[in-house]
DNA sequence: ATCAATATTTCTCATTTTGAGAACAAACGT
DNA sequence: ACGTTTGTTCTCAAAATGAGAAATATTGAT
């Protein structure tokens, strides 16, 4: 069946931190010739040598050192879920995802008045792409999210907040862009894949028959703003982001497509399954108790309009 | 030892996925008195009930459930493992840790200069606390990292790069801050634990004798500038941030004491094992070859000052 | 109501795996 | 050369595992 067994990896791991078998068995409650087998063991049921042997040590192989990297990851996950199961569901803190651009620019207003109405609300606020937003909200890592359309969530409720519009970034170094040819060879500024602005970007590159000289992948919109300052590539952002950032005054903004600029975020959770915390997030967003996706996007439409003005207002 | 076992995470997995004993034996090849017991078996030494047993089936419980999520992330990660141990370690992008602050406000000069002279290197920069990038880096994640003093990084190389200062910032609604009990009662703004910054907050309102009202967790400065600047808490941040942020000009800021304010930003590497990437990014910030931490740090005082103009004036 | 099919569970037992401990071999330090 | 340290091989008892037969309970069809 597998070929990898928790109590392996532990041991692996352990020879690899302690230096050698004899540290790594007193540490483990084991005897000696019991790492060793087990050890031994495994090797063969990899077919890797994770070590060499050397004198009277181990040195560990670049596929040991590998392996207990993996190690590390699988023991604290099966360490995790042993404790969410003696804990239960318990959620005393309020995990929220966003996109990073909404965490800048849509999120503080809103959030600066969460934090008035509800004080004893401790909230986690974790930044990614969609994708992985939407990734970790369906494995219960957070309890919902900020994503950008377009998405996929089959059987997560959703409900519109903010309207985006999308505009390409360049240095000045780059003239008027009004087809993707106009830009030349390029540098593409963006974030991880999964991030719907970046396929924007590379569709976008791609209905002109254009493909980026290379890729620079950044988790930060400060950073992609002040790199395309720089002159170093082009990007694709919410116009809202760059209200916030001074680097933003040394970019040169330029207006896409209608089909590619217009963009709604929206708020994502499992239907049901509402903490009192989400609960008062909702409402302040002005939501109505959403049902499904179709029917409360004609519902909300008004009051997301009353939200955007106040932000917006606070900036300026 | 270990309470969980990859099979039988496998079993209880499938168990749910195909809606029973039989079912699941069936795909997993063995007879369903196998998989009963080991489901009891587990269900004994964990202490919890996975399933419920309704008629002639298996419901399961809200912990069933549960376990069979992580069961997923589990059983992927260790297929990862196995996949990752055939193919060896292949590294085709340079995976770059950086603290946000870091990135937003320091790095970009550095990686537009660094994109003009190698061009085809592809960049990942992944940001997070000082704690976490650490992590990645002896996990082999990333290949290198933009950390924050004070840290503890054994057997890794260092180069200190920048120097920033580190201010305390609140709302207009707070008056002069000399000691932690002009603050009053107030709600902390901050990255997650293993943020040094966070760290030093803490200390320093320790110092007074005072606790925080309460905690919120971002991960994106201009989010925390943005929630600070209306009024929710207070934070403590580089000064080099607010430079780039709009969102600044609307929050007070105050100078910490020495001994906090004064911050050393450093890169880590593993020694001798520099990619030439690693190598370019190096000679761009004006490395002497380092071979320990302490003469490099007496070496390279006149060379960060270089580095730190061009950056400076490319904002202003 | 009766019977057959379905699903799970209990029990038995042979096989495999595991871990401890003794003995051994090699390397290292004095 | 000798003593110590480290890892390995071998033996064996205990523990764990998986298959299969038998038992039990539920459901659906006639």
């Amino acid at each position: 069946m597998r070929n990898i067994d928790l109590d392996d990896l532990e041991i692996v791991h352990a020879v690899i931190a302690h230096g050698g078998v004899a540290r790594a068995a007193h540490v483990l409650h084991r005897v000696p010739s019991n790492v060793t087998t087990r050890v031994k063991q495994l090797e063969a049921r990899l077919g890797v040598a994770l070590f060499a042997r050397r004198g009277r040590g181990l040195v560990p192989t670049e596929q040991g050192r590998l392996l207990a990297a993996y190690a590390e990851r699988m023991l604290r996950l099966a360490d995790e879920t042993e404790s969410a199961l003696r804990a239960g569901r318990l959620l005393g803190t309020f995990r929220l995802g966003s996109l990073e651009s909404t965490a800048g620019s849509r999120l503080p207003g809103v959030l600066a008045r969460y934090n008035q109405a509800h004080p004893a609300v401790r909230i986690e606020l974790v930044t990614g792409t969609t994708g992985a937003l939407i990734g970790r909200l369906s494995r219960h890592d957070i309890e919902a999210a900020f994503v950008s359309e377009p998405f996929n969530a089959p059987g997560l409720a959703a409900q519109a907040v903010f309207e985006e519009e999308l505009v390409l970034i360049s240095g000045h170094n780059v003239g008027v862009v009004r087809r993707p040819a106009d830009l030349g060879r390029t540098t593409l500024i963006a974030f991880a894949n999964g991030c719907s602005y970046r396929r924007r970007l590379e569709e976008w590159l791609g209905e002109g028959g254009m493909l980026a000289d290379g890729v620079l992948e950044f988790a930060s919109y400060p950073a992609i703003v002040a790199c395309v300052a720089a002159g170093t590539g082009v990007a694709i952002v919410p116009r809202s982001v760059l209200l916030g950032l001074r680097a933003a005054e040394a970019v040169r903004v330029h207006p896409l497509p209608a089909h590619l600029a217009r963009n709604r975020t929206h708020l994502l959770w499992h239907p049901g399954q509402e903490s009192l915390a989400l609960q008062g997030l909702r409402t302040l967003l002005g939501a109505a108790p959403a049902i499904d996706r179709a029917p409360q996007q004609d519902e909300e439409r008004p009051p997301v309009d009353a939200v955007r003005r106040p932000v917006s207002g606070q900036r300026a």
